[in-house]
DNA sequence: CTACATTTGCATCATTGTTGCATTTGAAGT
DNA sequence: ACTTCAAATGCAACAATGATGCAAATGTAG
C-alpha cells in the first residue's frame, strides 16, 4: 500500500499537516468525497482557504481530481490508475445517498461533434441509485 | 416559429416580463447562455432573485435546462426535440470561446455499472474547440 | 373594473471560490 | 542541533451564486 509521504515525495511536495490529512481521507475511502466530507468530524482542523489551496495544488500536481456534479457540488477522488492521463473522466452519482465512484474505464462514449470541432476532453456523469440504496428501498 | 406567449401560454404560466425576456434571449441563441450572457447589456433590468427564480421556475416547467459545466459555471438552453424526455444530456463546451452547444441525440454512451446500480440519467460535457475557434487558430 | 393569486423587488443570509499579506513551518545545508 | 529561506498556513476580506421571507406590484379570470 502506498503511503501518504511516498505519494508526497514523488510529486516534490512538503510533507504537510493539510495534504497529508486530506490524502490520507482519499486513501481511506473509494468513493470521491466533497470538502465537508473530507473534514469530516475535524471541521476546523485547517483554514478553509488552506483546505481549498491544498486540493488545488493535489489537482494541479495531477494526485487528485475535482468531480464536478449536476447540482453544482464539488467532489474529490484520488487519481488511480493514471487517470490524469486519460481523456474520459466518468462517475457515478447516487441520488439517494449522495456517494459518488469513479467508473474509470468501465465506459463507452461517441460523439458525432460538428464539423471541424476538436474535442479534448470528456466528462460523463451518470445519476442514478447504487446498489446500497436498491437494497433498502 | 413559435412565440414566446405560446410556450408560456402552453405551460400555464403567466406573460410577465423576465419570463419573456429570458425566452426571447434564448429562442434567438443556438447555443446555452450563462445568467451573464442572457442579461446582456441589460444587467439591471430585472432583480438578481427574479431572474434566479424564473430560471427555476422555466426549468421546473421543462421549457429550459440547467447545464452545469466542469468550471462550476451553469449555462441554459431551451429544450428543444423534447429533450424533457431524454435519459441522455451532452453537451460541447468550446475551451477557448465559452460557447455551449446541446449534442442532443448525437451522441452514444455505454457504461458498465457495478452489480446492481440502476441508472437514470447521463449528463456528459465534451471540452474541446468549436469550429470557429479552431479556425482562427 | 375588481379581486386575488402570482410574480417581483428588496433585504438578507449561507456557501463557495479567490486574493493579499503577515506569520509559521518543512527540510536542506551547515 | 541550528540556521535559513522558500513554501505553506491562517486571517481578513471580497465576489459570485444560491436561497428565503415579506411587502408591493402585476397578470388575468370573472
Amino acid at each position: 500500500m502506498i503511503t501518504v509521504e511516498e505519494i508526497l515525495n514523488a510529486h516534490d511536495l512538503r510533507n504537510t499537516g493539510c495534504r497529508k490529512f486530506i490524502l490520507s481521507e482519499l486513501l481511506k475511502n473509494d468513493a470521491a468525497l466533497s470538502e465537508n466530507e473530507l473534514k469530516g468530524p475535524y471541521p476546523d482542523l485547517f483554514d478553509r482557504v488552506t483546505f481549498y489551496r491544498t486540493l488545488k495544488t493535489l489537482e494541479e500536481k495531477g494526485i487528485i481530481h475535482r468531480i464536478v456534479l449536476n447540482d453544482n457540488s464539488v467532489k474529490y477522488a484520488l487519481n488511480r490508475h493514471h487517470q490524469e492521463y486519460e481523456e474520459m473522466h466518468s462517475h457515478f452519482h447516487c441520488e439517494k445517498c449522495d456517494e459518488v465512484l469513479c467508473l474509470s474505464g468501465k465506459t463507452k462514449f461517441e460523439a458525432e461533434l460538428p464539423k471541424d470541432f476538436i474535442k479534448h476532453e470528456v466528462y460523463v456523469v451518470i445519476e442514478g441509485f447504487c446498489a446500497d440504496c436498491v437494497h433498502q428501498s
